[in-house]
DNA sequence: GCGATTGTTCAAATTTGTTTGAACAATGCG
DNA sequence: CGCATTGTTCAAACAAATTTGAACAATCGC
């Protein structure tokens, strides 16, 4: 092993216009779904590789912080957005992307999506108490109006999940 | 009018615990969807007012800056998720929420989702290629499927958003 | 037109969220 | 075991995004 350079950006291997390109797509792609940067760059760079790779070359060849690629790691494991690779004969863990946008997408709605569904429900529980309690009862029923909506809302996004999730995944 | 207090938080009027809930829960919503706090605290306020409210109603009530209620009324109407309330006899601008999932959804999709979904079209473009010019024929095969994949995943979602819109607009 | 009121803009301040890096824990090998 | 390598944690540094506020522009009634 050589002990070149160190921490700073680039030392051996920089990314090849296509690994580049890849990254930044994915990088922008996360974006969109309020994920930070290093998550796109990681599963970008494990997208476009023809072999599984380690935490280390994460960070040798993003030029990112051990620390950034453990965490962002951990998260696309979460996601189910990468897996170990299996058979690895070194004693590192190495990585491979899920690629089906089915398993990617029904990974983000469990992950990022329901949960705030979930709390969604138990706050209108709380807004439906709220609005009961309000004297005047013009002023009562047009706020019952609006948190039924809003539980409607809910409902509906929670019935859609499934089809959108079915439909994409394909 | 009077004049009491000035720009700090809280001079007059706070939010009741109907409006605070509410408020919050559009705080978190739009949190969900990339937007900042002020716009989640403002339709969310008027999400809840029986009453068109105007641009001042915003920073007394809300407490936000004069800066922010303008910027997020602009932004809220772009996605078509405010509009001006009609017949305000005053010199004033007052808005009303638009409450209707379906014309939510579509603003969203068309001031959000569908820019990236072009702009990821162009990279694809560009990457097929960056991935067309890889020597070694298996590594360019297998960019090739990537690519591809990725191109798929594009054309999918395109596919569905209008099926999305369709089912959360009943 | 003039003055008062309403609304916009944008650089600076603030807040929020991400990344770093060094200390620490875990793991496997000899 | 003891050492070397791999991976994790988390407080501090940093970066990105939002909010503020004050100067400016637009509008309206008189």
């Amino acid at each position: 092993m050589d002990t070149t350079v160190g921490t700073e950006a680039c030392g051996s291997r920089q990314l090849n216009p296509l690994e580049r390109q890849v990254v930044d797509f994915f990088v922008d792609g996360v974006r969109v779904l309020g994920l930070p940067r290093s998550i796109g760059e990681i599963y970008g760079l494990l997208f476009i590789s023809p072999a599984p790779l380690a935490l280390d070359d994460l960070v040798l060849r993003l030029g990112i912080s051990k620390g950034s690629a453990s965490q962002g790691l951990r998260a696309l494991k979460g996601l189910g957005a990468v897996r170990e690779a299996p058979g690895g004969s070194d004693r590192r863990t190495y990585y491979e992307p899920a690629v089906e946008l089915k398993r990617l997408v029904g990974g983000f709605i469990r992950e990022q999506v329901r949960p705030h569904l979930e709390s969604g429900r138990e706050k209108i529980n709380r807004l439906a108490l709220a609005a009961g309690a309000e004297e005047d009862p013009a002023r009562r029923e047009f706020f019952r109006d609006r948190v039924d909506r809003l539980d409607h809302w809910i409902g509906r996004s929670g019935k859609v999940l499934p089809v959108l999730q079915k439909l994409l995944g394909q």
